[in-house]
DNA sequence: TATGAACATGTCAATATATACATGTTTAAT
DNA sequence: ATTAAACATGTATATATTGACATGTTCATA
């Protein structure tokens, strides 16, 4: 897999970082679909010398402070292209524990579950604000060559799959409050708006 | 977090059944947001037994086999439930490897993005179609304090998850092939110069 | 009755991830 | 000058997960 190599190695053939940079790029847009604690970027980093595949240089910040500046190799560029032109087959469905409780909430009473439900509504509901209010930043879509482009389409998806999942909790409330009338429930569509 | 743990206890308190017979449950349903190998459940079976949340009794399969068929026991349902009942905060964001393609792919030609977008389009597709006929089973929404309606809920969740990833790809194949055609009326508009 | 698929249970080694431990520097504000 | 937040880099331990190794039985069917 070394799937966080290539996260690695995809950061820094975009331009040269420290290993603290990409723990805090691995904390800010990436970590709508990526993240790793710094203990385990600074091992991985120092694999990725090893095997060659990037490089560091010392800067002195301040008096003493020793920064190890990443950059990527011709070597780690190309290996990066080919892992990027690969076309993988789609990976399992992510595990999520809410839905796995959800799934088991049959043994809670209502009024437990409708709880639950609100306060994951209203996390998720919190994390769509802060991701449209990024989206602010995005006044047209980037062009297609361009870094920009990236995070624009993945932070469209954090926010389509944010609105979805909002939809999804809103259901299951939905359903929690009106055992009646099963029929019609049924008759509704899941289609999502945009 | 110990989630195997929840998730057997909570397979268990539906019902008794063998190592195997949870391994198969995380390859059907459940798989949407769960799953684990057999290597992982049969260790994990061993712990439950030790802390007394679990026990098995012996059945004969045939002529010699042996199957050890799993029960919860008082303990492990109190303890089940109170993990059930716990209010839980949101959990990170689910990794995407294809996100993270995506996030990179600047670096990929248009037609090559345009590839492995199709290509994830189609097997989400019929993901999608697999989970729809799933749905099939359920002609009515089930009662509110049945197995099924976890069931219901969570293959409502996987259907609308997959409609809406599907969304997000036709997506970026649109902004793809919209801004290529932008790119080549550049082309154009640059040859009438010229 | 031979065969292959599904049933059934386990271990082992490697990798991945999380959390805590450990140590310091720089910078901006008070 | 003090202080707190952010910068900066590592290691260690425990847990989670994957994939391979290992072994055997039962059942349907050809």
């Amino acid at each position: 897999m070394r799937n966080l190599k290539y996260a690695i190695l995809g950061l820094l053939n975009r331009h040269p970082m420290t290993g603290y940079d990409i723990g805090k790029e691995f904390n800010y847009e990436l970590s709508q679909f990526w993240n790793a604690n710094h203990s385990q970027i600074y091992p991985e980093l120092k694999k990725l010398v090893e095997e060659e595949l990037v490089y560091y240089d010392i800067q002195i910040s301040g008096d003493i402070l020793e920064k190890k500046n990443y950059s990527i190799t011709e070597k780690g560029k190309k290996e990066f292209l080919t892992w990027l032109h690969k076309d993988k087959p789609m990976e399992k469905t992510p595990k999520d524990i809410f839905r796995l409780r959800m799934y088991f909430a049959n043994d809670l009473d209502v009024e437990s579950r409708i709880h639950l439900l609100e306060s994951q509504l209203q996390q998720h509901k919190k994390r769509l604000d802060s991701l449209s209010i990024t989206m602010e930043q995005y006044p047209t879509v980037p062009s297609l060559g361009t870094d920009r482009f990236g995070d624009f389409i993945v932070l469209e998806g954090a926010i389509m799959r944010e609105r979805n999942y909002i939809q999804w909790i809103k259901r299951c409330i939905w359903y929690c409050k009106n055992k009646k009338n099963e029929e019609e429930i049924k008759q509704l569509d899941y289609s999502v708006e945009l």
